[in-house]
DNA sequence: GCCTGGACGAGAACAGTGTTCTCACACGAG
DNA sequence: CTCGTGTGAGAACACTGTTCTCGTCCAGGC
């Protein structure tokens, strides 16, 4: 019985080792995962490898699945460092996370918000971490609207087709709501322009878009991140009050 | 004299015959492009291909730099259908004309805007084409502030490193400007709020990540163009007037 | 205590890859 | 007519992911 555990405990261990080592290979050559390269290293032939992965692809995948949470951990961690009372910082927070993540980890980062791998499929794990950053950003929104900050997006009405698709989404909403003064899925929509804005912001920035435009990188960042503050009404009312 | 002429003519188009090929194979098998494959089907052995292209790397460069072109290409004709009395309408152009294409051509879309190919610097010859479209989008916004639309942003003052950045930038801008209501740091601004979105946003649904989440794409993202427009004040000032 | 079954690693093999080298040939310029 | 250059073919090398077979080792059941 021991000595059954004992196994799985070992085998943990090397699947753990290996993941390391993919890792390390990910940070240091970039995006081309080499099997081989990875089984050298971890001290293994191989052949040996695919005793703990069925293929380079389900190697991929651990890595993969590791990357969006520990995204979204850290995003989370941000987030929970600043009180609810201060919506436009939480949003800020979320933003920075996401941003030093990335740049910390460009090569994950690739992984999973850039160009989708050749025939590689997402597998169902990999929805729900993806969406949890959403629903973060959805929540800090909610938070902002409950306690009277300004209603986000000027009154730009939703196609009902997206309404639809909105509504169905908001099933997902784990926990009770508090009153709000608009449609969830009012908010919902401004979430997501804020996820889109986010991720192609950070996108630009850690696959090099910006090389040769803007040096003062982090000021830039800021500022983006405030402007879409005050487009989601985020901020107190802006100066012409 | 017509022997070095027509020599020069096969070897183009030999040239154009493999970048045919090449594309093709990026259309159907994804972003893993076999030089040998692409050989194969031109009817080439490998070892041949590379009279043309120095290495894979070579015709991946030129396949980026017909893609950044035909982009561009696609964006600039249909932004010149559309007068330039409707910025709002240009802007909206600009954006339909990317999603198209990003959606008829995802592999190559992938290439210019996914994650960066490992170990490959982008030349100098993309960094052209690649800010078009932000020039392009800046032009649509000057048109607008010319024409005495709303101004750009609510003012959210922009960092002074970032100024001084934008400031540089605008050294490119190729023609003479016509008298603003603001500063054209600003309007560049504007113009790059509005470029990480559309790119954020076309990415986001080129590269799946909308998938179980937004059935209606087209009028998803019609609508995150008009928020965006609505931000940029190109649309006549909303609802509250 | 022995036997057995299953997990494990090693090694060889196969098909495929990018790249380089050498060799043969064609053909226009002199 | 010869020479040189441009071109394609073919073999080779070092890789890659993957599969198969073969020993080995060791815990669990008898």
């Amino acid at each position: 019985m021991s000595g059954r555990k004992f196994r799985e405990r070992v085998r943990t261990e090397i699947t753990e080792e290996i993941l390391g080592v993919a890792r390390r290979h990910l940070a240091t050559e970039g995006a081309n995962l080499s099997l081989r390269a990875v089984a050298r290293d971890a001290g293994l032939v191989p052949s040996a490898l695919y005793r703990y992965f069925d293929s380079r692809e389900a190697l991929l995948t651990a890595l993969i699945t590791e990357a969006y949470e520990a995204l979204a951990g850290s995003v989370d961690a941000a987030v929970a460092a600043v009180p609810h009372a201060r919506p436009d910082e939480r949003w800020l927070a979320v933003c920075h996370a996401v941003r030093t993540w990335a740049l910390a980890h460009p090569a994950e980062y690739g992984l999973i918000y850039g160009s989708p791998l050749p025939d590689y499929a997402a597998p169902r794990q990999t929805v729900a971490p993806a969406a949890r950053i959403l629903l973060t950003v959805t929540g800090i929104l909610i938070d902002g609207a409950a306690d009277g900050h300004r209603s986000p997006v000027p009154a730009r009405p939703l196609p009902p087709a997206v309404r639809e698709d909105l509504n169905r989404l908001t099933a997902y909403w784990p926990t009770r709501l508090p009153d709000l003064p608009m449609p969830l899925e009012s908010v919902l929509a401004t979430a997501l322009t804020l996820w889109t804005q986010l991720f192609g912001l950070v996108g630009f920035e850690t696959f090099g878009r910006l090389d040769d435009m803007i040096e003062a990188r982090r000021d830039y960042f800021d500022h983006q991140a405030w402007v879409m503050a005050d487009l989601a009404g985020l901020t107190s009312p802006p100066t012409d009050a």
